[in-house]
DNA sequence: GTCTATACTAAGATAGAC
DNA sequence: GTCTATCTTAGTATAGAC
């Protein structure tokens, strides 16, 4: 984005606008396929076919795989962190991890998120031959995870009574894990296409009510004296 | 390890023996391989050295990395079966599954068992490449996940109370998925060694008194009225 | 900046001697 | 049944014309 003089050009723009475009086209393509195949499974061939550019352009753009990886999780967690920037209790939190990113309600959906969680499964360490251990787009997810992981913590510290909170300080790092589990463990499930199809919708209800009695349990003990 | 010479039948055994052994031999480099570097990151080459069997050998014996792979799960699946023929209530299953597979309690851990858990990502159905649509390995692997399923079930069932499984009669399903789930889930975190280590056994603990909450909730409808 | 053609490499698999 | 040498393919990456 260094020079903007967008003189009349109504569809094409300037060059450097065009340069733009076809990046967005490649990292568009590269989010579709990523999502579908995984990490070994996306071949630069298929982004190169599938954004319409030639694989000299993509490598244009990107100098290698990793780095296009590294810029399609930045992007994905650009727009994680505008979608998480409102308030959440733990059972939207649940149903929007739970159903949303099952598929099962679009409205909750977004392509980003779900890349997001593809990756945490891709980063099992010396796992799947898909991120090594000097991998840069592991590296570049074990961080933004950690960022990730913390805006969550204080999300759901918020609808944590201030009382519990208070005799048990580390009551919402532990519902967050547990939140993330249940994600987790979800959209593994979600995406595994095994027996009968789940009502995600449903279960997300029963997770929160598991969590919220989890809350209720500690907040009574926080009532009384304290175990 | 050379053939050298046949003198006590003692050690060797017969050359049907001998070939049992090689197998074997193959089949436990594989697994540990596998548990290491995944499905794609298991190669034949790393598998024949690793036994230190040439890799005609291993072609001998397993006529592709497919059929390996798939032989491998099924010794695995043998393993499990033999490891869940006893009772084992809900809270028992997530320790097993949750400290267990993380390594946390290696009393209560397995390759085995790690790796029909790993094998659960793998088959992320399009993911990872790791086992695409057409692949027998996920095939094998979705067909033993259906009959672990429901050994699982029928397990879990055991551990409700009759009168709430006659009110409620799926919810032994349903704790069986959310139990899967959170081990899934937990599965992924133990193997992305991200931020702090966590204390397995305690979330394993907090997991059993979640769910366990919930079905004292499905208890108190089933004895009052109902819902 | 865009594109074609091609070099290089890793990995699955096979042939055939022993 | 065991082993070495080799074939084949697929996928990452680069060179260089336009």
């Amino acid at each position: 984005m260094t020079r903007s003089t967008r003189q009349g050009e109504g569809t094409k723009g300037t060059r450097q606008a065009r340069s733009d475009r076809s990046r967005e086209q490649i990292l568009l393509a590269a989010l579709d396929l990523a999502l579908e195949h995984g990490y070994q499974g996306t071949t630069m061939a298929a982004v190169s076919a599938s954004s319409g550019l030639p694989i000299g352009s993509v490598y244009w753009h990107f100098k290698s795989k990793e780095q296009l990886f590294v810029a399609l999780l930045e992007h994905c967690h650009k727009a994680w962190t505008e979608l998480h920037s409102g308030p959440e209790g733990l059972r939207r939190k649940l149903h929007r991890g739970i159903a949303g990113l099952s598929g099962a309600d679009p409205e909750q959906y977004t392509k980003e998120e779900a890349l997001l969680k593809a990756a945490a499964v891709w980063a099992l360490s010396r796992q799947l031959g898909g991120l090594g251990e000097d991998n840069e787009v592991r590296a570049a997810y074990l961080r933004m995870r950690v960022e990730m992981f913390k805006v969550d913590v204080e999300r759901i510290t918020e609808s944590v009574p201030a009382d519990v909170v208070e005799r048990f300080p580390d009551l919402p790092t532990k519902l967050t894990v547990l939140s993330l589990a249940l994600t987790d463990g979800f959209y593994v499930h979600a995406n595994s296409d095994v027996h009968l199809e789940l009502d995600f919708a449903e279960y997300a209800d029963m997770a929160a009510r598991a969590l919220e009695g989890l809350v209720d349990d500690y907040a009574r003990r926080a009532a009384g004296k304290g175990q």
